[in-house]
RNA sequence: GGCUUCAUAGCUCAGUUGGUAGAGCAGAGGACUGAAAAUCCUCGUGUCAGUGGUUCGAUUCCACUUGAAGCCA
C-alpha cells in the first residue's frame, strides 16, 4: 500500500513559515498542523507569534492555542496529538501540512519515534534535581555512566537535563537510554513525509527578527505577560518561551525595558541559529529561500510532491 | 588657551619591569529521543590611534599629531 503524503514546512523563527504555509494550503486544499512548542499555549499570542484569524484566511489550524500555560506539555503529547490530527485531515481527503520551528516535535513525526515506552515520574525527577542541587551533579553523572556508558559518551557532565533523563528511563523501565532509543524507532514511518525548510541570508533573517520583536512590544507583549503572571501560579514549560522570561525579568525590575528588548532580540537570534543547525541534520530536506517570492517557493513544493 | 588622564578584538576592559597580547560579552560552528523558544559542547591575530625618536628589538619608554573625558582659565 502506498503511503499518504504529508508536507512539512520548517525553518527558523521569522523566516516566513506562516505566510508560505497558508498560501500553500489554499492552493492544495490543505490543513495545517502546527509544530511549535509555544504556540500550543492559550493566551500566549503575541510573544509566540501565533497566526491571527485574518492571517489564517479560513485555513484550519490544529495544535495551536489549546493548552493552559500552567499545564505541562511535551513531545510525547505532541506526537500523539499530531498523529491524530494528521489522520483526521487525511480522512477528509485533505493534505496535512506540518508547520513549525520545533525540530524535536517534527522529528517525532518524521522518524515515527515512540514515546509511550517510558512514563514520566515527576516525583523522581524532583528528587534527582534535589540531589543535583545539594550533592552535586557529578554524583548523578557518575551514576548515569554506570547505567549507560554508551549514551553518556555524548552527554556533557554539565548537561543536567540529559543526565537526569538517563536515570529516569532506567528508573521507570529498567532499560538503558540506548536500548530505549532503539526500541522507540522500531515502528515503520506511517506517512510519506516531504520536508521543506526555509532559510535565508543570516543578516536579513536577523533584521527580520529584530523588527519582529519591536512589533511584539508595540502590540502589547508586556501586558500579555503581566496578565499571565496574574492569572496563573505555575508554568512548568510555558515561561521558558522567548520573550516571556525576559519580560518577566523586566516586570520584576531586574532589567530595564531597553535591556529586555535587546535581550529578547539576542536570544531569538541565537535560537534561530540553533534551529538552522537542527534542520541541517536531515539530509532529505529540501531548502527554500525565504527571500524568494512565495509563489515561487510554492511551485518548488508542488514540483517536489508530484 | 593651559594642565591631567585615556586611546589594545565588533563592545567593555586586562596586560606586557621593552622580546608583537588575553578575559567577559557579542559573534561563529556543533550536539540534541517525554522541559526543546529548553539544555549543553567547541572556537580569540588584533596596523595594541597615527608619525617620528631611543633601542639589537617598541604595543610597552620619549616627542609630536589626532580624538575622547575631566579640571583650571
Amino acid at each position: 500500500m502506498v503511503k499518504q503524503k504529508v508536507i512539512v514546512i520548517c525553518g527558523p523563527t521569522a523566516s516566513g513559515k506562516t505566510a508560505l504555509s497558508i498560501e500553500l494550503a489554499k492552493k492544495i486544499n490543505g490543513e495545517i498542523v502546527s509544530a511549535d512548542s509555544m504556540q500550543i499555549y492559550k493566551e500566549m499570542d503575541i510573544g509566540s507569534a501565533k497566526p491571527t484569524k485574518e492571517e489564517m484566511q479560513g485555513i484550519k489550524h490544529y495544535l495551536i492555542d489549546f493548552v493552559r500555560p500552567d499545564k505541562r506539555y511535551s513531545v510525547a503529547n505532541y506526537k500523539k496529538d499530531a498523529k491524530e490530527k494528521i489522520k483526521e485531515i487525511l480522512d477528509k481527503n485533505k493534505i496535512p501540512i506540518i508547520v513549525g520551528g520545533t525540530g524535536l516535535y517534527i522529528d517525532s513525526l518524521i522518524y515515527e519515534i515512540d514515546y509511550s515506552l517510558v512514563n514520566l515520574d515527576e516525583e523522581y525527577r524532583k528528587k534527582l534535581e534535589k540531589i543535583a542541587k545539594e550533592e552535586g551533579l557529578e554524583k548523578l553523572y557518575n551514576k548515569a555512566c554506570e547505567i549507560d556508558k554508551i549514551a553518556m559518551e555524548k552527554i556533557s557532565p554539565n548537561d543536567q537535563k540529559r543526565i537526569i533523563r538517563v536515570l529516569e528511563i532506567y528508573h521507570d523501565t529498567g532499560k538503558t537510554k540506548t536500548q530505549q532509543e532503539i526500541e522507540s524507532r522500531k515502528k515503520e514511518v506511517e506517512y510519506d513525509y516531504h520536508v521543506f525548510a526555509i532559510t535565508m541570508d543570516r543578516e536579513v533573517l536577523y533584521q527580520r527578527i529584530n523588527k519582529r520583536v519591536d512589533i511584539m512590544i508595540e502590540k502589547g507583549l508586556i501586558k500579555e505577560v503581566e496578565h499571565m503572571l496574574n492569572k496563573y501560579k505555575e508554568f512548568p514549560t510555558a515561561m521558558q518561551g522567548l520573550g516571556y522570561k525576559e519580560t518577566k525579568e523586566y516586570l520584576e525590575n531586574k532589567i530595564t525595558k531597553e535591556e529586555m528588548i535587546e535581550k529578547i532580540k539576542m536570544e531569538t537570534r541565537r535560537y534561530a541559529k540553533r534551529q538552522l543547525t537542527w534542520f541541517k541534520k536531515n539530509k532529505d530536506t529540501i531548502w527554500l529561500d525565504g527571500q524568494n517570492d512565495i509563489q515561487n517557493n510554492i511551485n518548488i513544493i508542488l514540483e517536489e510532491i508530484k
